[in-house]
DNA sequence: AAATAATTCAACCGCAGTCGG
DNA sequence: ACCGACTGCGGTTGAATTATT
């Protein structure tokens, strides 16, 4: 082991580097290539530890280093790769070639990690938090489940006294529904942790978020934003029979776009054509407070 | 315009792994 | 097998910058 002791040496400057600084090393880089650190500063003459010069080389002055803002797709593939290895941030790297592993721990510090946060999501884990908000949105889904049922069995109660009663005026087409109870549906198998990354899939720039079996996926504009907003990446995620949700990264914005029509989970679709009331439930609101609970802009 | 708070990111620090003597 | 030199990595710091009051 040993520890090394070229930063232990007094007199060697240390903080940011002079422009005069970068030139000598590039050139003797340049000339020479780095060999051995240790001896570098030395030989380019440069009052520095060699680890100084070496990160000076590889964070700053290394020709192939992409600077600014990272793109969509580097922060797909960040989250992506984070999730499989955790703060391994160099193994990270080396799947954005042009970046360092310095600059994607910094990023993911002050941007993603704070975004997957904000967004209800463990940056650790990658899962949803079953924190106050989560127990929050789980007992509304309760809530509203119990208050279906209750719906539910009034119009079929009332359907039995009048049988010949004309049918209730149908304020939606059944295929424009309201759809709170799809987002608290999908939310509640959300916050149970029923998604997981696809490994395979990880190399690939088209990739699948895949979810565990009977998942429904929101498909009202606010809930499908959230996702957006929490796996912005090119993938498709398979909802259920076959409807597919696809992430349109050709966007800036990486919207996500439901391919086929939203296909409800059976029992709900049942429960919803029984109750006449419940087509008439006002929904507009939902957008507002997925909107407010998560942050995101979602359309 | 000035003061303060928040954010960003380059650079440092110390630990751990590897290698050669 | 042991030891020291060296490199690489990830966590942390603090100065600079930007936003807010």
């Amino acid at each position: 082991m040993g520890r090394s002791p070229c930063c232990e040496k007094v007199g060697l400057k240390k903080g940011p580097w002079t422009p005069e600084e970068d030139q000598k090393l590039l050139a003797y880089i340049e000339q020479h290539g780095h060999g051995s650190w240790r001896a570098l500063p030395l030989k380019a003459g440069l009052e520095r530890c060699g680890k100084s010069c070496r990160l000076r080389w590889i964070n700053n002055l290394r020709p192939d280093i992409k600077r600014g803002k990272f793109s969509l797709q580097e922060e797909q593939t960040i989250i992506q790769l984070h999730a499989l290895l955790g703060n391994r941030w160099s193994a990270i790297a080396t799947h954005l070639p042009k970046r360092t592993d310095n600059e994607i721990k910094n990023y993911w510090n002050t941007h993603l990690k704070k975004r997957l946060t904000k967004m209800g999501i463990d940056p650790v884990t990658h899962k949803p938090k079953t924190d106050a908000l989560a127990a929050n949105l789980s007992h509304m889904a309760q809530w509203e489940n119990a208050r279906l049922e209750a719906e539910a069995r009034l119009v079929r109660d009332s359907k039995l006294i009048l049988p010949n009663a004309p049918p209730a005026q149908n304020h939606l087409a059944p295929t424009t529904r309201p759809q709170c109870v799809v987002v608290l549906k999908a939310w509640q198998g959300v916050v149970s942790g029923l998604f997981n990354f696809n490994v395979d899939s990880m190399q690939s720039p088209t990739s699948t978020l895949s979810f565990m079996e009977n998942t429904t996926l929101p498909t009202s504009s606010s809930s499908v934003g959230m996702l957006n907003d929490n796996f912005a990446w090119n993938s498709s995620i398979p909802c259920e029979s076959g409807d597919i949700l696809k992430v349109d990264n050709d966007s800036s914005a990486g919207e996500w776009k439901c391919l086929e029509k939203p296909n409800q989970m059976p029992e709900l679709k049942e429960r919803l054509d029984n109750s006449m009331e419940l087509q008439e439930m006002d929904c507009s609101s939902e957008g507002a407070w997925f909107q407010e609970l998560f942050g995101c802009n979602g359309l």
